[in-house]
DNA sequence: GATGAATGAGTCTTCATTCAT
DNA sequence: AATGAATGAAGACTCATTCAT
């Protein structure tokens, strides 16, 4: 029973701070970390003004937070996909692809992201480069290096076709319609991408 | 006689005006639109804090005309390197060697228009969409069609892969040591952006 | 229980709303609405110069909000008393009188309400012509009208005299010694009104 | 010869300062004192910024010399038509006539004045007290003194019924339309005043 | 745990004034 | 005498944060 209660309460302690969570991620998506109002974002909860405070010590701590909430589940989504494929060229595409899923699916949360990534707070930018240290990975090991050791892909370096493969996917589904929709198409990307890492061109088209 | 007068005088109005800007590129790219302090960058510039109100009327009216200033100096740059080229490889090359070229010489500016690329403020993307413009002419006219139509590039979307080859050059341009200088090397994005777009690989490696 | 806990948080805020508009009226009438300091009225009443934000979004709101306060206390304690008197000449004598009473009651807010009145800020005016109608109307019907319906004022145009009564009335009530008492006695200023109405000189000294 | 070009020289300044001075006067009685912008003061007047400066060593200055200036264009046109007139009731009249013609040409002038006889700032009240004593003078001794000595006005306190004549003057002559035409009608507020100060009532409609 | 009144550091902006030309 | 760039004091307003209830 005690135990009981004490999940329920604690159950009730996770979604305050998931929705403070939510909140937070709305109004730094739509106006930056500096002119993001923590107070509106307790509000828009539907919390007053003080209750944020009582979930994390500062609009900063608040912020790394959420970047890494989100990074994280932006990356195990990626992950998870991507690992479940065999072959590598499927196995970009689908880096792509589900990636441009979680812009679709998680709007907000995206264009957060991008808010975190641009961000002159070098905190932020560490952040950022920490919790997306496992996405680095994966292209550069589970992709890049996996396709170049079977031939498939051609040999080039394997940090910098890593950036060049990850500036691909932000820069491209960053751009997004009024709906938070993104404008380009995954496949057209990893096109482009497989064009410039296959060994051969035949049998791409 | 008089002519030479008004004429330092112009000097000595665009010369503070000129500082005043250089300051503001360094603040704004330092912390951020938000961030930055207006009173600091006329302060930084060798003035007292008033000072930059006689010359721009308010932080919004400064940014934009940083934006226009810095904007067009980058266009400017890139595109009149890139008509110099005849072959198209070569434009394609020169785009992106300029373009890092650029980022080498003037850091701070180019830190600056990341800046503004990515505020949250759409006063702000718009005035860099309406700068840039000239620069999508450039890629999407001078490079990729020009390239399709001698055969030498595969057929491909021409707005999309214009975005492409911008978000290569932007993804891969700011990513700066601390000294601001590339961590890539321009020659390299150039190659796989080739791999991606020609219409056979012999004679490209 | 819960209604008297709330009943006294909202005394509290209640009394804290009053303290900032009595600092209000004190500051606005010292140094006009222009001059009047926003901090210093929130630190002579006695909080921090952030508080008053948390009761008036504005300089501007502050002010209409003193206008439409005193200006009620005002107008209602003139009507009170005057139509308690039955008798035609009695109600213009209250009503010098009880003009005056307000002066000497409130020398501040009084001041306050000069300030206002010829306050170049069209906002402000508006305030007061829409806050002062009552007491223009009461003038003109249930002293005016009336006395001349009984032939105890001479026929006069109706607006006019009001004006001119209002004008003997806050011509004379605003000027005070400098501990704010009024210089002029209110039964001197009504009996030369009275000379003004009366249809005939008799009985009248 | 240097005698004309001295008051050529003479000329030219007066005419400056005279510019700058009604200048002044639309600036003042459009925003009051405060806010007032004495380089748009300037600007309007056809100079530069600093110009105004080389006539009027600060704007606390200016204002007193517009005060000193206007005050006397205002009393001595109305004290001259004044003591024009023989007969007392006829310089009564007089008096409202000549002050609503005031108000008539120069609208201007006049809403500063009253922005002058309101302003919180005592200095500004100190200087149209002296300025205007003349005026009061006029009232006390030459109207109603001269009135009362003759036995057309009844006996009163002098001071105070001065300031009730002056009262009805400022009062009414300050209620003017947007083109600065006053709203009522002088004759009126002069038989108003006189059928108060009458010993008896014969002879006066 | 939730509340929201109070705090006060920080910032953009205005403008009277100075002074070198 | 006129100019106008530079100055810097001053003030309205914002908002992250605290804390008593």
């Amino acid at each position: 029973m005690a135990r009981i209660a004490k999940s329920d309460r604690e159950n009730t302690l996770q979604q305050t701070r998931q929705r403070l969570l939510e909140s937070a991620a709305v109004e730094f998506s739509a106006h930056g970390y500096t002119e993001a109002n923590i107070n509106t974002i307790s509000l828009a909860a539907g919390f007053s003004k003080g209750t944020i405070y009582n979930y994390f010590p500062s609009k900063q701590a608040l912020m790394l937070a959420l970047i890494a909430g989100v990074g994280k589940l932006h990356v195990e989504m990626i992950s998870a996909a991507v690992r479940a494929e065999e072959e590598v060229t499927a196995r970009l595409r689908c880096f792509y692809k589900t990636g441009f899923q979680f812009v679709e699916a998680y709007p907000v949360q995206a264009r957060f992201l991008l808010t975190a990534l641009n961000s002159p707070d070098m905190t932020h930018q560490q952040a950022m480069g920490e919790i997306y240290q496992p996405m680095m990975d994966l292209v550069e090991q589970d992709i890049l290096a996996f396709g170049m050791a079977q031939g498939i892909f051609r040999p080039m370096d394997l940090k910098t076709t890593t950036n060049l493969i990850m500036t691909l996917y932000l820069g491209t589904a960053s751009r997004v319609d009024s709906q938070g929709k993104p404008l380009m198409n995954s496949a057209v990307v990893a096109d482009f991408a497989l064009q410039a890492l296959l060994a051969e061109k035949r049998g791409e088209a």
